[in-house]
DNA sequence: TGTTGACCTTCCCGTTAGTGGAAACATTAA
DNA sequence: TTAATGTTTCCACTAACGGGAAGGTCAACA
């Protein structure tokens, strides 16, 4: 099939999926007669599993990781659960960080009288 | 004073003073002979003010009309809390996101045995 | 057969908010 | 005088694409 059609089944767009092929990411079956780029529903997976692992905010090079244990049929379950923690543990602390930062905000908000007139605890408090 | 002093007391990097004065967003106050920046008080109680909103993930834009309500004597406190109020509903977006993605991954991590065989669940969900 | 329209290719520029480095000029201390 | 910083501009790079141009390909329809 083409691009477009390989796009359509992962559920990206048509340049991300490109883009895949660029990077060396998830590379296309190879290239018809004129040039257009083949896929297969081997790549389609590939390209859905990518799909899933971004949704989760895996990185690029983290996909690229998953993906070779995604492929290698020995890979031990530990090198994924390893990964995964990992990634867990990274949104955890953007959660604790987001955390304070509401907080923090949410404290200035209530105490800002929002009226007409200028004195402002947000600006105080940043200026 | 110079720019490297006028960063130091903003709490800034001299490569990200430089730049915001780049992109127009806080301007030395002039410059010298030889042709460096110089700074004041003015300028380096600005650098600040844009530190800590910029710690508080506003963007640049946000940065920009903070900083003219900072300087605008005469706005009203109102303006102000819209636009932290604004900036509170995205932190709140972003933490129910975050939260369904934590928990998903946290399921699936759990769900993985994590020893020497291939089984994963976390695989499998993905692919 | 011609041609229209949809699809494909590569290439380059833009995004955010800076960071890193190079080459050249200025200032300061020894 | 020389060496070490400090400063300037400019250019390239980051992540992960998106937009759009210029040109080649393919299928359908009159």
């Amino acid at each position: 099939m083409n691009i477009s059609q390989a796009a359509k089944m992962s559920g990206l767009p048509t340049k991300t999926v490109r883009y895949y092929a660029d990077i060396n990411l998830v590379q296309s079956q190879g290239r018809s007669k004129a040039g257009y780029r083949t896929y297969s529903e081997t790549e389609v997976r590939k390209l859905i599993f990518v799909r899933r692992a971004r949704e989760f905010d895996f990185t690029i090079e983290e996909c690229r990781e998953l993906l070779s244990l995604f492929e290698d049929r020995d890979r031990s379950s530990a090198d994924v659960k390893n990964l995964a923690t990992k990634r867990l543990k990274q949104i955890e602390k953007k959660q604790h960080e987001l955390q304070s930062l509401h907080d923090e905000l949410a404290h200035l908000v209530q105490a800002c009288r929002g009226d007409h007139r200028p004195d402002c605890p947000i600006i105080d408090y940043f200026g």
